[in-house]
DNA sequence: ACCTGAACACCGTTCAAGT
DNA sequence: ACCTGAACACCGTTCAAGT
Protein backbone atom coordinates (compact mmCIF):
# COMPACT_ATOMS: atom_id res chain seq x y z
CA UNK A 1 0.00 0.00 0.00
CA UNK A 2 1.70 2.77 -1.34
CA UNK A 3 1.11 6.10 -0.81
CA UNK A 4 0.85 8.31 -3.66
CA UNK A 5 3.09 11.76 -3.13
CA UNK A 6 1.84 14.68 -4.38
CA UNK A 7 5.35 16.20 -6.07
CA UNK A 8 6.99 13.61 -8.35
CA UNK A 9 10.38 15.43 -8.32
CA UNK A 10 10.62 15.52 -11.95
CA UNK A 11 8.01 14.29 -13.88
CA UNK A 12 8.61 16.18 -17.44
CA UNK A 13 11.83 13.95 -16.86
CA UNK A 14 10.12 10.69 -15.99
CA UNK A 15 7.02 11.50 -18.69
CA UNK A 16 9.59 11.21 -21.33
CA UNK A 17 11.66 8.29 -20.13
CA UNK A 18 8.59 6.16 -19.82
CA UNK A 19 7.64 7.37 -22.94
CA UNK A 20 9.85 6.76 -25.25
CA UNK A 21 10.59 3.17 -23.72
CA UNK A 22 6.78 2.44 -24.47
CA UNK A 23 7.31 3.42 -27.61
CA UNK A 24 10.29 1.31 -28.16
CA UNK A 25 8.41 -1.69 -26.53
CA UNK A 26 4.62 -1.05 -28.06
CA UNK A 27 5.36 1.35 -30.74
CA UNK A 28 3.94 4.74 -31.11
CA UNK A 29 0.23 3.90 -31.23
CA UNK A 30 0.21 2.42 -27.63
CA UNK A 31 1.60 5.62 -26.46
CA UNK A 32 -1.54 7.27 -24.04
CA UNK A 33 -0.95 10.48 -21.92
CA UNK A 34 -3.27 8.53 -19.61
CA UNK A 35 -1.34 5.71 -19.49
CA UNK A 36 1.43 7.44 -19.13
CA UNK A 37 0.44 8.86 -16.07
CA UNK A 38 -0.85 6.30 -14.46
CA UNK A 39 2.03 4.18 -15.50
CA UNK A 40 4.07 7.45 -13.33
CA UNK A 41 1.35 6.94 -10.31
CA UNK A 42 0.21 10.41 -11.05
CA UNK A 43 -2.89 12.16 -12.08
CA UNK A 44 -4.29 11.81 -15.70
CA UNK A 45 -4.06 15.81 -15.96
CA UNK A 46 -0.95 15.87 -14.67
CA UNK A 47 1.56 15.58 -17.58
CA UNK A 48 -0.56 18.91 -19.27
CA UNK A 49 1.55 21.07 -16.77
CA UNK A 50 4.67 19.64 -18.75
CA UNK A 51 2.94 19.09 -22.16
CA UNK A 52 0.40 21.30 -23.64
CA UNK A 53 -0.54 18.55 -25.49
CA UNK A 54 0.35 14.87 -26.72
CA UNK A 55 2.24 16.44 -29.91
CA UNK A 56 3.86 18.87 -27.68
CA UNK A 57 5.08 15.46 -25.87
CA UNK A 58 6.10 13.75 -29.36
CA UNK A 59 7.70 16.68 -30.41
CA UNK A 60 9.91 16.69 -27.23
CA UNK A 61 10.67 12.77 -27.65
CA UNK A 62 11.81 13.28 -31.15
CA UNK A 63 14.09 16.40 -30.49
CA UNK A 64 15.82 14.16 -27.94
CA UNK A 65 16.18 11.95 -30.19
CA UNK A 66 18.12 14.27 -32.63
CA UNK A 67 20.07 15.14 -29.77
CA UNK A 68 21.38 11.38 -29.14
CA UNK A 69 21.77 10.99 -32.49
CA UNK A 70 24.37 14.28 -32.73
CA UNK A 71 26.05 13.45 -29.62
CA UNK A 72 26.26 9.32 -31.60
CA UNK A 73 27.69 10.69 -34.73
CA UNK A 74 30.09 13.01 -33.12
CA UNK A 75 31.13 10.31 -30.80
CA UNK A 76 32.16 8.20 -33.89
CA UNK A 77 34.55 10.73 -36.00
CA UNK A 78 37.52 9.60 -36.58
CA UNK A 79 39.52 13.10 -37.49
CA UNK A 80 42.59 11.78 -38.53
CA UNK A 81 41.62 9.11 -40.93
CA UNK A 82 40.92 8.61 -44.83
CA UNK A 83 37.43 9.94 -46.20
CA UNK A 84 36.35 6.27 -47.23
CA UNK A 85 36.73 5.49 -43.34
CA UNK A 86 34.93 8.70 -42.07
CA UNK A 87 32.34 8.08 -44.21
CA UNK A 88 32.00 4.56 -43.42
CA UNK A 89 31.94 5.45 -40.11
CA UNK A 90 29.55 7.94 -40.25
CA UNK A 91 27.58 5.45 -42.16
CA UNK A 92 27.61 2.94 -39.86
CA UNK A 93 26.80 5.03 -36.81
CA UNK A 94 24.04 6.40 -38.24
CA UNK A 95 22.56 3.23 -39.40
CA UNK A 96 23.46 1.21 -36.13
CA UNK A 97 21.24 4.24 -34.27
CA UNK A 98 18.88 3.74 -36.54
CA UNK A 99 18.46 -0.45 -36.25
CA UNK A 100 18.35 0.23 -32.24
CA UNK A 101 16.10 3.40 -32.54
CA UNK A 102 13.76 2.56 -35.21
CA UNK A 103 10.49 3.70 -33.36
CA UNK A 104 12.02 6.86 -32.75
CA UNK A 105 13.98 7.50 -36.18
CA UNK A 106 10.57 6.96 -37.46
CA UNK A 107 9.16 9.58 -34.94
CA UNK A 108 11.79 12.27 -35.67
CA UNK A 109 11.20 12.04 -39.42
CA UNK A 110 7.59 11.70 -39.70
CA UNK A 111 6.48 14.39 -37.74
CA UNK A 112 7.75 16.95 -40.04
CA UNK A 113 4.96 16.07 -42.89
CA UNK A 114 2.31 17.76 -39.93
CA UNK A 115 1.96 21.10 -41.30
CA UNK A 116 1.75 22.24 -37.35
CA UNK A 117 5.65 20.49 -36.96
CA UNK A 118 7.71 22.84 -35.12
CA UNK A 119 10.32 24.50 -36.67
CA UNK A 120 13.11 23.30 -34.06
CA UNK A 121 12.89 19.79 -35.49
CA UNK A 122 13.34 20.49 -39.18
CA UNK A 123 16.42 22.63 -37.67
CA UNK A 124 17.78 19.26 -35.74
CA UNK A 125 17.41 17.48 -38.76
CA UNK A 126 18.92 19.88 -41.10
CA UNK A 127 21.81 20.00 -38.42
CA UNK A 128 22.47 16.39 -39.38
CA UNK A 129 22.45 17.01 -43.12
CA UNK A 130 25.03 19.85 -42.12
CA UNK A 131 27.10 17.33 -40.32
CA UNK A 132 27.02 15.51 -43.58
CA UNK A 133 27.68 17.65 -45.22
CA UNK A 134 30.87 18.37 -43.22
CA UNK A 135 32.59 15.37 -43.92
CA UNK A 136 32.34 15.61 -47.57
CA UNK A 137 33.80 19.11 -47.30
CA UNK A 138 36.69 17.40 -45.47
CA UNK A 139 37.16 15.29 -48.13
CA UNK A 140 37.04 17.04 -51.03
CA UNK A 141 39.59 19.80 -49.02
CA UNK A 142 41.52 16.29 -48.68
CA UNK A 143 40.90 16.04 -52.59
CA UNK A 144 39.42 12.59 -51.91
CA UNK A 145 35.94 13.81 -53.26
CA UNK A 146 35.47 15.51 -56.40
CA UNK A 147 35.14 19.15 -56.53
CA UNK A 148 32.01 21.08 -57.22
CA UNK A 149 29.28 22.24 -55.17
CA UNK A 150 29.00 20.25 -51.31
CA UNK A 151 25.65 19.85 -52.04
CA UNK A 152 25.83 18.41 -54.67
CA UNK A 153 27.31 15.54 -53.09
CA UNK A 154 26.79 16.03 -49.68
CA UNK A 155 22.72 16.28 -50.72
CA UNK A 156 22.86 12.40 -52.38
CA UNK A 157 25.13 10.96 -49.86
CA UNK A 158 22.87 11.97 -46.83
CA UNK A 159 19.77 11.02 -48.97
CA UNK A 160 21.34 6.96 -49.30
CA UNK A 161 22.55 6.74 -46.04
CA UNK A 162 18.54 7.54 -44.88
CA UNK A 163 17.38 5.72 -46.97
CA UNK A 164 19.72 2.52 -46.33
CA UNK A 165 18.74 3.42 -42.82
CA UNK A 166 15.12 3.56 -43.37
CA UNK A 167 15.25 0.61 -45.04
CA UNK A 168 16.85 -1.68 -42.57
CA UNK A 169 14.24 -0.84 -39.84
CA UNK A 170 11.87 -1.88 -41.74
CA UNK A 171 11.31 -5.35 -43.09
CA UNK A 172 11.93 -4.01 -46.87
CA UNK A 173 15.53 -5.37 -46.51
CA UNK A 174 15.84 -8.67 -44.10
CA UNK A 175 18.43 -8.57 -41.78
CA UNK A 176 21.08 -10.24 -43.74
CA UNK A 177 20.42 -8.21 -46.62
CA UNK A 178 21.45 -5.24 -44.35
CA UNK A 179 24.48 -6.96 -43.33
CA UNK A 180 25.90 -7.82 -46.56
CA UNK A 181 24.53 -4.67 -48.31
CA UNK A 182 25.88 -2.59 -45.93
CA UNK A 183 29.27 -2.43 -47.43
CA UNK A 184 28.11 -2.32 -50.79
CA UNK A 185 26.21 1.33 -50.18
CA UNK A 186 29.42 2.30 -48.60
CA UNK A 187 31.76 1.35 -52.06
CA UNK A 188 28.67 3.10 -54.24
CA UNK A 189 28.60 6.07 -51.92
CA UNK A 190 32.49 6.07 -52.57
CA UNK A 191 32.14 5.91 -56.39
CA UNK A 192 29.67 8.81 -56.15
CA UNK A 193 32.22 10.91 -54.07
CA UNK A 194 35.09 10.20 -56.38
CA UNK A 195 36.77 12.58 -58.18
CA UNK B 1 -33.57 16.34 -45.66
CA UNK B 2 -32.43 13.57 -47.21
CA UNK B 3 -33.15 10.01 -46.38
CA UNK B 4 -30.55 7.42 -45.31
CA UNK B 5 -30.20 4.49 -47.63
CA UNK B 6 -30.30 1.23 -45.59
CA UNK B 7 -27.20 -0.38 -48.15
CA UNK B 8 -24.44 1.88 -49.52
CA UNK B 9 -24.16 0.07 -53.01
CA UNK B 10 -19.93 -0.27 -52.44
CA UNK B 11 -19.03 0.65 -49.05
CA UNK B 12 -15.50 -0.56 -48.59
CA UNK B 13 -14.74 1.38 -51.64
CA UNK B 14 -16.31 4.61 -50.77
CA UNK B 15 -14.38 4.39 -47.49
CA UNK B 16 -10.87 3.68 -48.83
CA UNK B 17 -11.51 6.40 -50.83
CA UNK B 18 -12.57 8.64 -48.44
CA UNK B 19 -9.92 7.68 -46.34
CA UNK B 20 -7.24 8.83 -48.71
CA UNK B 21 -8.97 12.27 -49.15
CA UNK B 22 -9.10 12.44 -45.35
CA UNK B 23 -5.31 11.43 -45.38
CA UNK B 24 -4.39 14.00 -47.69
CA UNK B 25 -5.83 16.96 -46.52
CA UNK B 26 -5.84 16.27 -43.02
CA UNK B 27 -2.91 13.95 -42.12
CA UNK B 28 -3.29 10.02 -40.62
CA UNK B 29 -4.21 12.09 -37.28
CA UNK B 30 -7.70 12.54 -38.21
CA UNK B 31 -9.09 9.42 -39.48
CA UNK B 32 -11.02 7.90 -37.38
CA UNK B 33 -13.90 5.27 -38.15
CA UNK B 34 -16.29 7.26 -36.71
CA UNK B 35 -16.05 9.92 -38.92
CA UNK B 36 -15.30 8.36 -42.13
CA UNK B 37 -18.96 6.74 -41.34
CA UNK B 38 -20.45 9.64 -40.46
CA UNK B 39 -19.27 11.28 -43.81
CA UNK B 40 -20.49 8.25 -45.98
CA UNK B 41 -24.04 8.67 -44.12
CA UNK B 42 -23.37 5.10 -42.62
CA UNK B 43 -23.59 3.77 -39.30
CA UNK B 44 -20.22 4.10 -37.37
CA UNK B 45 -20.58 -0.02 -36.48
CA UNK B 46 -20.81 -0.47 -40.43
CA UNK B 47 -17.50 -0.04 -41.52
CA UNK B 48 -16.57 -3.03 -39.44
CA UNK B 49 -18.69 -5.04 -41.68
CA UNK B 50 -15.24 -4.18 -44.46
CA UNK B 51 -12.41 -3.80 -42.69
CA UNK B 52 -11.90 -5.94 -39.39
CA UNK B 53 -10.52 -2.92 -37.46
CA UNK B 54 -8.60 0.53 -38.08
CA UNK B 55 -5.35 -1.04 -39.04
CA UNK B 56 -7.18 -2.91 -41.79
CA UNK B 57 -8.47 -0.25 -43.82
CA UNK B 58 -5.16 1.29 -42.96
CA UNK B 59 -3.39 -1.57 -44.68
CA UNK B 60 -5.89 -1.80 -47.72
CA UNK B 61 -5.00 1.84 -47.93
CA UNK B 62 -1.32 1.35 -47.94
CA UNK B 63 -1.49 -1.65 -50.31
CA UNK B 64 -3.32 0.19 -52.84
CA UNK B 65 -1.05 2.86 -52.39
CA UNK B 66 1.94 0.54 -53.39
CA UNK B 67 -0.50 -0.64 -56.69
CA UNK B 68 -0.73 2.46 -58.01
CA UNK B 69 3.42 3.48 -57.31
CA UNK B 70 3.72 0.36 -59.06
CA UNK B 71 1.21 1.28 -62.36
CA UNK B 72 2.84 4.67 -62.25
CA UNK B 73 6.53 3.33 -62.57
CA UNK B 74 5.47 0.83 -65.47
CA UNK B 75 4.25 3.27 -67.05
CA UNK B 76 7.31 5.68 -67.00
CA UNK B 77 9.11 2.72 -68.25
CA UNK B 78 11.22 3.50 -71.84
CA UNK B 79 12.24 0.22 -72.71
CA UNK B 80 14.02 1.27 -75.84
CA UNK B 81 16.50 4.34 -73.83
CA UNK B 82 20.14 4.27 -72.75
CA UNK B 83 20.25 3.45 -69.05
CA UNK B 84 20.90 6.92 -67.58
CA UNK B 85 17.87 7.92 -69.25
CA UNK B 86 15.81 4.57 -67.59
CA UNK B 87 16.98 5.03 -64.21
CA UNK B 88 16.08 9.14 -64.43
CA UNK B 89 13.04 7.92 -65.70
CA UNK B 90 12.22 5.65 -62.74
CA UNK B 91 13.71 8.56 -59.92
CA UNK B 92 11.71 11.33 -61.11
CA UNK B 93 8.43 8.78 -61.17
CA UNK B 94 9.48 7.83 -57.81
CA UNK B 95 9.76 11.31 -56.46
CA UNK B 96 7.12 12.39 -58.29
CA UNK B 97 4.85 10.25 -57.09
CA UNK B 98 6.06 10.50 -53.67
CA UNK B 99 5.72 14.29 -53.53
CA UNK B 100 2.04 14.36 -54.26
CA UNK B 101 1.09 11.46 -51.99
CA UNK B 102 3.47 12.03 -49.34
CA UNK B 103 1.19 11.16 -46.12
CA UNK B 104 -0.25 7.59 -48.40
CA UNK B 105 4.09 6.80 -48.68
CA UNK B 106 4.44 7.83 -45.27
CA UNK B 107 1.41 4.86 -44.33
CA UNK B 108 2.89 2.41 -46.88
CA UNK B 109 6.43 2.62 -45.77
CA UNK B 110 5.50 3.27 -41.55
CA UNK B 111 3.46 0.35 -41.19
CA UNK B 112 5.68 -2.24 -41.34
CA UNK B 113 7.70 -1.17 -38.26
CA UNK B 114 4.58 -2.75 -36.71
CA UNK B 115 5.56 -6.53 -35.78
CA UNK B 116 1.92 -7.27 -37.18
CA UNK B 117 2.30 -5.73 -39.86
CA UNK B 118 0.46 -7.73 -42.77
CA UNK B 119 3.19 -9.96 -45.17
CA UNK B 120 1.21 -8.32 -48.39
CA UNK B 121 2.50 -4.96 -47.35
CA UNK B 122 6.27 -6.29 -46.91
CA UNK B 123 5.65 -8.02 -50.58
CA UNK B 124 4.53 -4.79 -51.82
CA UNK B 125 7.42 -2.84 -51.25
CA UNK B 126 9.95 -5.99 -52.62
CA UNK B 127 8.09 -5.57 -55.49
CA UNK B 128 9.38 -2.47 -56.06
CA UNK B 129 12.53 -3.10 -54.96
CA UNK B 130 12.42 -5.97 -57.92
CA UNK B 131 11.33 -3.07 -60.63
CA UNK B 132 14.43 -1.00 -59.89
CA UNK B 133 16.69 -4.30 -59.67
CA UNK B 134 15.72 -4.92 -63.21
CA UNK B 135 16.41 -1.81 -64.46
CA UNK B 136 20.09 -2.15 -62.95
CA UNK B 137 19.98 -5.75 -64.70
CA UNK B 138 19.36 -4.26 -67.73
CA UNK B 139 21.89 -1.48 -67.29
CA UNK B 140 24.21 -4.72 -66.42
CA UNK B 141 23.62 -6.49 -69.99
CA UNK B 142 24.29 -3.80 -72.11
CA UNK B 143 27.39 -3.21 -70.30
CA UNK B 144 26.23 0.52 -69.14
CA UNK B 145 26.11 -0.68 -65.35
CA UNK B 146 29.27 -2.44 -63.53
CA UNK B 147 29.06 -6.08 -63.08
CA UNK B 148 28.56 -8.24 -60.25
CA UNK B 149 25.65 -9.55 -57.73
CA UNK B 150 22.46 -7.13 -58.98
CA UNK B 151 21.85 -6.10 -55.68
CA UNK B 152 25.50 -4.51 -54.84
CA UNK B 153 23.89 -1.94 -57.17
CA UNK B 154 20.11 -2.24 -57.05
CA UNK B 155 19.93 -1.87 -53.35
CA UNK B 156 22.08 1.13 -52.90
CA UNK B 157 20.11 2.74 -55.68
CA UNK B 158 16.86 1.89 -54.78
CA UNK B 159 17.97 2.94 -51.07
CA UNK B 160 19.15 6.22 -52.67
CA UNK B 161 15.76 6.50 -54.12
CA UNK B 162 13.71 6.38 -51.71
CA UNK B 163 15.96 8.54 -49.03
CA UNK B 164 15.71 11.54 -51.72
CA UNK B 165 12.19 11.01 -51.44
CA UNK B 166 11.71 10.84 -47.97
CA UNK B 167 13.33 14.54 -47.93
CA UNK B 168 11.49 15.44 -50.05
CA UNK B 169 8.03 14.98 -48.46
CA UNK B 170 9.46 16.10 -45.51
CA UNK B 171 10.75 19.05 -44.73
CA UNK B 172 14.42 18.41 -44.51
CA UNK B 173 15.00 19.70 -48.21
CA UNK B 174 13.27 22.75 -49.31
CA UNK B 175 11.86 22.64 -52.61
CA UNK B 176 14.82 24.26 -54.47
CA UNK B 177 17.26 21.97 -53.27
CA UNK B 178 14.56 19.01 -54.28
CA UNK B 179 14.37 20.50 -57.73
CA UNK B 180 17.86 21.33 -57.80
CA UNK B 181 19.42 18.42 -55.88
CA UNK B 182 17.50 15.88 -58.03
CA UNK B 183 19.90 16.05 -60.70
CA UNK B 184 22.55 15.92 -59.05
CA UNK B 185 21.87 12.16 -56.95
CA UNK B 186 20.44 10.92 -60.57
CA UNK B 187 24.30 11.84 -61.72
CA UNK B 188 25.71 11.00 -58.43
CA UNK B 189 23.63 7.22 -58.72
CA UNK B 190 25.20 6.84 -62.21
CA UNK B 191 28.30 7.38 -61.02
CA UNK B 192 28.01 4.76 -58.74
CA UNK B 193 26.77 2.44 -61.37
CA UNK B 194 29.57 2.83 -64.08
CA UNK B 195 31.98 -0.14 -65.13
C1' DA C 1 -25.57 -10.34 -46.53
C1' DC C 2 -25.48 -5.91 -44.71
C1' DC C 3 -26.47 -2.51 -41.54
C1' DT C 4 -28.22 -0.21 -36.94
C1' DG C 5 -28.24 1.16 -31.99
C1' DA C 6 -26.78 0.61 -27.67
C1' DA C 7 -23.09 -0.49 -24.71
C1' DC C 8 -18.26 -0.76 -23.02
C1' DA C 9 -13.85 0.68 -22.12
C1' DC C 10 -10.93 3.63 -23.46
C1' DC C 11 -8.95 8.37 -25.16
C1' DG C 12 -7.17 13.89 -25.00
C1' DT C 13 -8.22 18.24 -23.10
C1' DT C 14 -9.99 21.65 -19.94
C1' DC C 15 -10.82 23.79 -15.56
C1' DA C 16 -12.23 24.68 -11.00
C1' DA C 17 -10.43 23.35 -6.82
C1' DG C 18 -7.07 21.73 -3.68
C1' DT C 19 -2.01 21.81 -1.28
C1' DA D 1 4.09 26.11 -8.72
C1' DC D 2 2.17 21.72 -9.20
C1' DC D 3 -1.27 18.47 -8.99
C1' DT D 4 -6.23 16.39 -8.50
C1' DG D 5 -11.04 15.14 -9.79
C1' DA D 6 -14.78 15.76 -12.39
C1' DA D 7 -16.58 16.80 -16.80
C1' DC D 8 -16.87 16.91 -21.90
C1' DA D 9 -16.59 15.34 -26.35
C1' DC D 10 -14.62 12.24 -28.70
C1' DC D 11 -12.62 7.35 -30.00
C1' DG D 12 -12.51 1.80 -31.59
C1' DT D 13 -14.81 -2.46 -30.98
C1' DT D 14 -18.45 -5.71 -30.06
C1' DC D 15 -22.97 -7.67 -30.40
C1' DA D 16 -27.78 -8.39 -30.29
C1' DA D 17 -31.26 -7.01 -33.19
C1' DG D 18 -33.30 -5.41 -37.32
C1' DT D 19 -34.25 -5.59 -42.84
Amino acid sequence: MQTRRYHHGDLRAALLTRAEQTLREKGPGALSLRELARDLGVSHAAPSRHFKDKQALLDALALAGFDRLDETLAASREPGATFADRLGGFVRAYVDFAVANAQLIDLMYTIKHDPAASEALVKAAQRLGAMAEEVVAEGQRAGEVREGPVDSIAIPVFTTLHGFASFAMSRVLSPEEVASGLDAVIAYMLRGCAP
